[in-house]
DNA sequence: GATGATTACGGACGCCGTAAGCATA
DNA sequence: TATGCTTACGGCGTCCGTAATCATC
């Protein structure tokens, strides 16, 4: 076994297929295929079904484990290409709710004692994060979740990237003006079980909030006003940090009962980070509310 | 970079030399060192210095990736091994100081009910326990070691491995009998920081209990009557789980004050563990004092 | 019948071994 | 001077691409 072969399993994973995951690999076919052959019979098991092309529970497992390693293998690349560089640009990434004012003033700080810093801010997904991190096309990043108070966001294996918290703020449950809780002064997750969600996959906490949950609208975006204007307009509750509510029109904000959950906001590096990244991290920590 | 490399830089460092890498790995000496310069100079930097050969910082921290990337990669070959087969034969290790009387009772329970299968039951060290699980030379091992109170053993990536806590017990510090301290009811670690201790490599706790504490004298071993016959003999202190020291001769156990720290007893296994595996677990976890 | 995985085969590259070279203790 | 890493070079194996075959929707 070989990462070739392991790349070669999570490709096909993804594409769904051999041709694919050949495509994405800069391979004809031909070679994803002996690749997955030889390494079927390696390890003594079929890896995936064929037509369609579905991984089997042993691949699965191997893909799994196949993902933790190449992003491992992708943080020590990194980490090596940046010791002892002092690099001249410093790239952030920023969640659509990471809370974006501390951003603002580090960088302020930043800029006082590093003037000459060209620094890039992008906005990112949660999910990209960890991976851009460790690719090394971001230096620092942003990310907000959902989870129970002082606990960190389980984003990669712990210890493989640095990470520390910034910020937690409630949650609330996000509903039209009128509905019939918004009246309430706290709401369970669970007497909203059967409600409608807006449904959007790019925000935090607004997935699937609730197992199960039922939505009858699925945004694919990460825009903030958008969501508020669907709940607003009835088609479904969100979960959302109070900042995000804050002085929006047609909205009123509950604030969260039970299970007891906070939003979170963690920056996210290399380990061993130096220069710019390292006074980054120290500035927004310092404006950060968690100690 | 393919795994090869990174086992080739791990054996480098264990070894010390390439000559004794290549005979670890099976190659030549120039194979290793042909590996060696062309993974530098993909990367852009020196790993090792050379004469003597030692790794240089990228080097250190490219081979702690390495050990991780490459147990990953035995779990994950172990995992499948066992998808699907059921195992003929039990292979337990346990730790010395881990308690004993639960693999008793465990296996009197699986006895009972897979009568058929064949018990192997081997003495191990902690730090080989990891290691054995993940390459499938071991289906349990229970592993012991020092930890703040309901903390885990941190043995490996969270979530490698399949791990529960059965046992904690409190700590005593071991002190040949008229010891100046021996009348006390409890002692702060700190107390013994210069006095000297039997420093026990293969027992945890008793490598050094004290950062930069003496020892006069260094047990390569993890007998127990031999360690407790040299605190008794007044070549040292230990620090101890309570039971370990119950009714030994010319020994005083005293309570450890602070830090706050408890001997904990886990059971290691791979994820997804099936048939008398997975039962072992389950006794085990019925008759420990963790829920 | 078309899409897409498998198999056959050939070429090229990479990797390792042998052996000579060279630096350091 | 001896140990041990480096370099040169050659052969073998591996891996991938082309192309034909086969299976499934």
């Amino acid at each position: 076994m070989e990462l070739r072969d392991l790349r070669a399993v999570l490709a096909v994973v993804r594409a769904g297929s051999f041709t694919g995951a050949a495509a994405e690999l800069g391979y004809t076919q031909s070679a994803v295929s002996q690749q997955i052959a030889t390494l079927e019979a390696e390890l003594g098991h079929r890896l995936f079904d064929r037509r369609p092309v579905r991984p089997t529970p042993a691949g699965e497992r191997l893909a799994e484990h196949a993902a933790r390693i190449l992003l491992r293998v992708d943080v020590a690349r990194s980490e090596l290409a940046h010791l002892a560089q002092a690099p001249v640009e410093l790239r952030v990434g920023v969640c659509p709710l990471a809370v974006p004012g501390l951003v603002a003033a580090a960088l302020r700080e930043l800029r006082v004692e590093q003037p000459t810093v060209r620094v890039t801010i992008r906005s990112i997904d949660a999910s990209s994060a960890v991976a851009e991190v460790a690719a090394g096309t971001l230096d620092v990043a942003l990310v907000d979740g959902i989870t129970a108070p002082d606990n960190p966001l389980a984003l990669a294996d712990a210890g493989l990237l640095a990470s520390s918290a910034l910020v937690e703020a409630p949650l609330v449950v996000a509903l039209p003006v009128g509905h019939p809780l918004a009246r309430r002064t706290s709401i369970d997750l669970d007497v909203l079980a059967d409600a409608p969600w807006v449904i959007t996959p790019g925000l935090p906490g607004s997935g699937a909030p609730v197992p199960g949950a039922t939505g009858s609208v699925v945004y694919d975006g990460n825009d903030l006003p958008t969501l508020l204007g669907l709940v607003a307009g009835g088609h479904g509750s969100a979960l959302l940090p109070t900042s995000a509510c804050a002085g929006a029109p047609g909205i009123v904000a509950v604030p969260l009962g039970r299970p007891t959950l906070v939003h979170r906001t963690e920056v996210l590096a290399l380990r061993g980070a130096t220069g710019a990244t390292r006074r980054m991290i120290g500035a927004l920590r310092a404006r950060g509310s968690i100690t």
